[in-house]
DNA sequence: AACCTAACTTAACGCTGTTAAGTAAAGGAG
DNA sequence: CTCCTTTACTTAACAGCGTTAAGTTAGGTT
């Protein structure tokens, strides 16, 4: 009942709805009953991207079909941004605030299974296409090119979260911006 | 007075620390003077967020000598990460964190002013490697090109910043990144 | 019947941004 | 010199935040 009165209330209202109040208010509790069941605010709100990383990782899933793998990173980097455009609230929960390091075998998410872990996904379809020789000499490191890419599709999502309702320049549509990245990745990478 | 010590106790302390009533504390006033300076809290970090913006561009003046325009690309990519890296804080402020949208002329900045502008630095770049045919046929839109490199080198240091402390993956030197970052966005962009 | 434990509540602490009301000093006008 | 206005502050308080100490109540076990 926490998780899902903190959850409906931080992806309708933001991050700043969240407060133990509301969520005590919300599932008529008092506040102090929320502290039984997690040790602070921030064990819960983990718990809330936890839940999150493993929908992400989900939705990864048809995309393992692709076969090739420059298409399959096409795809994923969309699916990537087209998560973060459609759960700001979430995505700016789980990439763009700093937590406390999560001690391993804390989380739900086993680390390093592309089933469950969207990294390894990304770091999968990288090893796949250097494996293929798909990509331009002198491009080895599969965890290096994976993070750069990662970095790539995030920057996208994270100055639209942060900055889409800034006038100071003229944004060009997020799709757009979306698609000219995955084409920009891409292009730089492949052979 | 207030920007100073603001600006030191978020510089050194982080945005936790600038609470009204520490700010006064440090200048041996009242929380509410500040009030007398300052609309409210929003009004004092933007006021901080725009002088870091000029200094970011002025970081940027040296590197307008460089004549090749994709050299001069790379350069202020880096220097760009750079400024990040080094004034985290400062980065996330004025980056990773949406703020009311600010009102034209409200700012101290001249909007399209390279000099002053940091976006219209970067754009004028695109635009001089546009004339010149640096860049791949289909490659038109500065504006697009310009809002895609930025969201490239803003994600390796949005990620750095928010997940650096995060042991999950290995990540690779935040100096490798970076350079691969600007190396792939100019592979990408270039004939 | 006695005891224990889990699941809560009430009340409070110290913190936050913010504001209403009051004060003290400075400067100009008559 | 007095009156008045403006500027720059202070004190005290409000409502909200995360969090905790202490007390309560219900259910099951011995």
């Amino acid at each position: 009942m926490i998780l899902d009165a903190a959850r409906e209330l931080f992806a309708t209202e933001g991050y700043d709805a969240v407060t133990m109040r509301r969520i005590a208010d919300r599932i008529e509790y008092s506040p102090t009953a929320i502290y039984f069941h997690f040790k602070d605010k921030e064990a819960l709100v983990r718990e809330l991207c936890d839940a999150d990383f493993l929908t992400l990782a989900h939705q990864f899933h048809r995309i393992s079909r692709i076969a090739d793998p420059l298409e399959r990173l096409r795809e994923a980097g969309l699916a990537y941004m087209e998560f973060g455009l459609e759960k700001p609230n979430h995505y700016r929960l789980m990439f763009m605030t700093p937590h406390a390091p999560i001690k391993a075998g804390d989380s739900a998410i086993e680390r390093g299974n592309p089933e469950v872990d969207a990294y390894a996904f990304l770091k999968s379809i990288i090893e796949d296409a250097l494996a293929q020789k798909k990509f331009r000499k002198g491009l080895t490191d599969a965890e290096l090119i994976a993070q750069t890419v990662w970095a790539g599709v995030h920057g996208v999502i994270a100055l639209h979260i942060a900055k889409c309702s800034d006038d100071w320049l003229q944004w060009r549509d997020v799709k757009k911006r979306m698609r000219a990245m995955v084409d920009l990745l891409v292009k730089g990478l492949e052979k």
